[in-house]
DNA sequence: ACTAAATATGAATAGCTGTTCATATGAACG
DNA sequence: CGTTCATATGAACAGCTATTCATATTTAGT
């Protein structure tokens, strides 16, 4: 399976799920339902985002909960907004 | 043509073009030489850095030099390695 | 043990992406 | 203008990736 970081995180649907549970840990449907995606999918891009060590999970009773394994991550996606934002604007000039 | 940072980012022969470009400017051929990659493979590669405003380009002569457009390209670069490397230790744990 | 809830998994597939090859474009110079 | 150097472009293709659907697995409760 993809271990690239970079790979890992140029989905949206994965980082959209990486700020859905930035804040607090959540269950898979929780996920699902929030950012209106099939848990299938959901399933799916937690494993990728598991396997890079993106996220940890821990299970407890029947629900699976998430959880974003370091602040740096949200960090690196916030710093990487700021820069797309900057670039933009340097475009339009 | 694909404007998203991370895709853009998640590409290692393009990440190997900015970090060789990352110092000073530097012409196609040479980059090319540099990395040992194809000619028109890097042309591809800088057509969509440049379209993501990664990287800047100046004609002079037959030749046209390209440079990293900001600082803080290498800077989210040299963050995501450390981030990697950090999650990568916490999985051997 | 049976059932229901929650999640994971696997197969299938359509669309995307990186690479290569061949060729076109542009710029300098005799 | 013709030639050469430097780069860009386009078509073609193989491999990858995101998504969906169907189904399996796991856990708890009765």
């Amino acid at each position: 399976m993809n271990e690239d970081l970079f790979k890992c995180l140029s989905d949206l649907n994965r980082r959209r799920i990486l700020y859905c549970i930035g804040r607090q840990e959540m269950c898979v449907n929780s996920i699902s339902e929030c950012l209106e995606l099939e848990q299938s999918l959901v399933s799916h891009h937690l494993k990728e985002l598991y396997t890079c060590g993106l996220v940890t999970r821990e299970r407890r009773g029947k629900k699976n909960y998430y959880r974003v394994s370091q602040k740096q991550v949200i960090a690196l996606l916030e710093s990487a907004k700021e820069l797309g934002d900057s670039l933009k604007v340097c475009k339009s000039d």
